[in-house]
DNA sequence: TTGAAAGCGCTAACAC
DNA sequence: GTGTTAGCGCTTTCAA
């Protein structure tokens, strides 16, 4: 069955049934629906009321495609975990307040079609449908720029949140990762630990990359002594750890690239008998509704999703609405904030030899 | 600056330039792009080049307009927490799988326009961008119906996800709740307990209800003894749970309505000197990450968001496609699964005074 | 303050 | 196979 708007529904109030309605022309409706100025107060008082009683409503597809404003904008941002989901929760409040509503998709392999050109399409099934602006969280950064060029010749604003497509014309909002990975190292040395430990993601993310080089950084500052290692995923982070942990000058604290990271760590700490805080201290980034749910509760870096969102949606209006013209691109890193919980502790003053701390406890698990 | 879409980027493409570049009438590129059977092998091939080379894109809000389908389904779910965003995941992926988007949106308040309005401008944003189809988490399961005659009376098809309301005319796609709650009941039976505790969330909300419901005729029916005490919101659940354990006859397991509670019970459990699960078995719902992350790792009802999420997406798309014509409302509830972890043992065969088990470990916080 | 005409980009319907 | 015509619901422009 044919499906055109004349035959979905009863109420197929347009312009012209008003306008007949009314006896006045459909300009004059159109002005009087639109709250313009140019309108007799009786006339639109009397328009107002017969759109109010046919129950019409506005065909902002319509509209979209006279003005070129569809009034939607392209969220590419899967809400999985807490953070992508904090960060489509702030896009899409700020996006409502200015009258916008967020067109959501993210990366999706049709099986058919491989994952080649995935990207594309994702890219041309929201540029179709209109959208005024794209938020962008790219899968690594290593996007290439091509996909996105059909964006900004088209003169649609990007926007990408948490990694910085650095070849890409695009203005980014994320976390200042040095800024909160120097909060960690700093909290670290207060507690009098000076042999620590980071546990660090792969350096093709350069939010991590970021956050290494601030924590290196801030305790070599110090005549710390810092042992990094990087690894693949959450699931690899209990094995390093306890090579980690293994090591002759046991550190007393370790830093994580990420919260993911803690359960295995806590994992590992639990299997060789040390005791987190008072054997190891651990801190973790991000601030994942996991941390507090851990025992004991991660002390860690608290990233702020909802305002890079709302920071993200922000941008990408202003451009819309003409209000941000600069060509060179924003970048925007908000600032991370030190939440203290009980897995951080004064580094002890007793010898930390790996064998003997192990041995006390052996089979404790 | 007007910003019509003549201005609004140098490859303004339509079908007319193409019709001109290739010497062909509007109506044959049109179904040349469309993949239509009757146009010539030739002619198609000489089209789709040059609208390639062209950059062009088609215009799907005015394809909207002339066939009434604009592509978008709207999404009326708040992505917190692991239910929402996997709801949210499901049905996006649904949805792209048959070529929709979802438009994403939820109550969200204008502190200038109050709570009042709330709801209705939700709705009413969504269907002045011609979605062709409603997904609706719905906040609680008193929502006037009257807020979603709008969307029936126009022929839009609606599908409450996780909440069923009562009254409205929708199709429903949710848990088993019943089923789900009676799973944890045998589990603690069959792990020999007959003295246990639910803690129900509020009554209101008929999810709730079905749990209390099945765990209790469960218990009742194998002639066990249940204590149920409903509580407002996971901050009380600690203070329910150290009332539940206070009682003369102390229960050896308890069934938490959700998982949300369960932090609260093991602090409970904590002060109290109860140690989890030798003294405490506890049962949640919803396989929240929360549920591994805690320790002991929590026996839970593990629901399916992400199906849930799929199925209400396939509905949606199967009554606009007029696959799906049943008059009556479609109720689809899937099926949740037990997983067992490390917070549900035996039940012991020590009888359990509360005061002598407090009085053994009193202070070991 | 109001109206008429033209057109946005596209498609359904029908004719050849 | 291909083309012509009319129109979707609305806004812009210009005229009254």
């Amino acid at each position: 069955m044919p499906r055109g708007p004349q035959f979905e529904n009863v109420f197929h109030v347009n312009l012209r049934r008003i306008a007949e309605a009314t006896g006045h022309s459909q300009m004059t409706v159109s002005r009087a629906l639109r709250d313009r100025p140019d309108v007799a107060v009786e006339t639109r008082k009397r328009i107002l009321g017969v759109a109010e009683k046919l129950g019409y409503r506005p065909n902002l597809l319509v509209q979209g495609v006279k003005t070129g404003r569809s009034g939607n904008i392209a969220l590419l941002i899967c809400p999985s975990g807490d953070f992508g989901a904090g960060m489509v929760r702030g896009a899409h409040d700020e996006l409502v307040r200015r009258q916008y509503l967020p067109l959501l998709h993210w990366k999706w392999v049709d099986a058919a079609k491989g994952v080649a050109g995935a990207e594309l399409e994702m890219i041309h099934r929201v540029l179709d449908r209109r959208v005024e602006g794209v938020i962008l969280f790219p899968q690594d950064d290593s996007v290439p720029d091509l996909y996105f060029r059909e964006v900004w010749q088209r003169g649609v604003p990007l926007v990408t949140v948490d990694r910085h497509l650095p070849r890409t014309h695009a203005d980014f909002v994320g976390t200042d990762d040095q800024a909160g990975a120097r909060m960690a190292a700093e909290h670290l040395l207060a507690l009098g630990h000076r042999c620590v430990a980071h546990l660090a993601g792969k350096r093709k993310y350069g939010t991590y990359a970021d956050r290494r080089s601030g924590f290196e950084g801030a305790i070599a500052k110090a005549k710390g002594c810092c042992v990094t290692v990087e690894i693949e995923d959450p699931e690899a982070a209990s094995r390093a750890a306890e090579r980690i942990l293994r090591a002759t000058q046991r550190p007393t604290a370790v830093f994580l690239a990420a919260d993911h990271y803690a359960l295995g760590v806590y994992h590992a700490a639990a299997r060789m008998g040390l005791r987190i805080p008072d054997d190891l201290s651990v801190v973790g980034f991000a601030d994942l509704s996991l941390a507090s749910c851990l025992t004991p509760p991660l002390t860690t870096v608290r990233q702020d999703p909802y305002g890079i969102g709302r920071e993200a949606a922000r941008i990408v209006i202003d451009r819309c609405s003409g209000r941000l013209t600069s060509k060179e691109p924003v970048q925007l890193r908000l600032t991370p904030e030190l939440i203290v919980r009980g897995s951080t502790v004064k580094a002890s003053d007793r010898p930390n030899d790996t064998s003997q701390s192990a041995r006390r406890t052996r089979g404790g698990t």
